[in-house]
DNA sequence: TGGATGACCAGATTCGAAATTTGGTCATCC
DNA sequence: GGATGACCAAATTTCGAATCTGGTCATCCA
């Protein structure tokens, strides 16, 4: 049975990087990205560490991969959201998901709000950006500036690169949490509904968008989600 | 004349206390706080070392009242503005300034960001807390929101520590400026308009205020920060 | 015979004790 | 009697030795 063996060795393969990306990720959090040896890495998906080597050339591209699996997988929720919900496509919509799923998950958390903590090296990228840049999400949110102005769910009085810098600078201080008010006495979805308030207000036009201009504006975001996670495949 | 000699010493004291205050300021932007020495601070003051400790029992008191006496000097910046023109009380108005403000010294920046480079060890209090919230920043804006409130000048709908909340979050943000766009693009008072629009879109009531109304909310907006002075002064 | 492995190596990191620095005091001086 | 700087203990820095770890590759099976 050659052709099983020949199958069966590329879905070995496959399997065991699958192995040991979750130890890594796993011990990502539980040590941050410095404290992770290669060898603990090995150890806990069972394998020797030479092996690894046969996957990536580097910790670092190991790591890499990580990240950019983990932002391809969050793109993938957001996109699943809107396919059943396409009101979830409103600029506000994506905002309050995008902090909802940073609230929950540490990885794409650290990912955004350039833990070196928890990334050490990784966050920042060698040309001395952060991470979030590197991984391509301004131009996802510059590109879903530009449909949401196409399709009239924000005002198109304002330069675009104004409102796009705006999203960001409020997503990044809910993310952040303000400094002067303590935010434990707010809970994440709270905190949600405040930004996606803000949002709206700030950007999106007062005009409730009719059904069908909103399945078409699903449509596109749906479009620049899935580029963005195309730009993450190795 | 011994009343010439009495009111002459305190003098000469309060005068040299500037002096120490002018070269830990200027010593601090130049190296921060951890490499600041007592010593150096009392040779550009041009003292003795001992001196210094005539007037603070210790550095970090020394540094304390420092970073107290920037805030204060700034809040009454602000004040100088509103009662130029009373429109400068509006929330929106107020965290322009506020942003400007910060943008301008970075002093008070490094109060407001926490900023550990500069401050080392007076960034986090004793009780682990930032700062900014040890000066009574919160305490501030909790009381304008309620004075902004009362005059009509934000919705009353929404519960004020959300409103509170709100503005801490979107003013760090902006004075982190975003990560995932580079904020160098932005000239600060462009940022400085793209907050203000989106306080202003996100807190204020739709109505403009008639003028009268508004004198009021800069006269209690004065007030506030009349008070908040106050609780500076050692 | 080719994929898996872990002993191995060089460079990076950590450790720790000695050397230096510095916040704070106080005997001395003007 | 207010100002000073030598002085001290504690903190910090230094720097070489010891340890650790990313990455390689000769060896070993299946």
């Amino acid at each position: 049975m050659t052709l099983d063996r020949s199958a069966a060795v590329p879905q070995a393969d496959h399997e065991r990087a699958e192995r040991i990306l979750a130890a890594a990720r796993e011990l990502l959090l539980a040590w941050g990205y410095k404290r992770v040896t290669v060898d603990e890495i090995a150890r806990r998906a069972r394998i020797g560490k030479g092996t690894v080597y046969l996957h990536w050339k580097t910790k670092q591209l190991l790591f890499a991969e990580l990240l950019r699996r983990e932002l391809h997988k969050a793109l993938g929720v957001f996109a699943a959201g809107i396919r059943e919900d396409p009101a979830a496509a409103l600029p506000s919509q994506v905002v309050r998901q995008v902090f909802l799923q940073q609230t929950r998950d540490p990885v794409t958390r650290a990912i955004h709000a350039g833990d070196s903590e928890i990334l050490g090296v990784l966050a920042i990228t060698p040309a001395g950006r952060p991470v979030i840049q590197e991984l391509g999400f301004h131009i996802l949110l510059a590109r879903l500036v530009e449909v949401w102005r196409a399709h009239g769910l924000v005002a198109v009085t304002a330069p675009a690169a104004d409102q796009v810098y705006t999203i960001d600078a409020v997503l990044t201080g809910f993310i952040t949490g303000g400094i002067a008010v303590p935010a434990e006495d707010f809970r994440p979805d709270r905190r949600a509904d405040l930004l996606a308030h803000t949002i709206k207000a700030a950007l999106e036009t007062s005009a409730t968008p009719d059904e069908a201009a909103l399945r078409a504006a699903a449509h596109d975001v749906l479009d620049a989600l899935d580029a963005a996670q195309g730009a993450l495949v190795t």
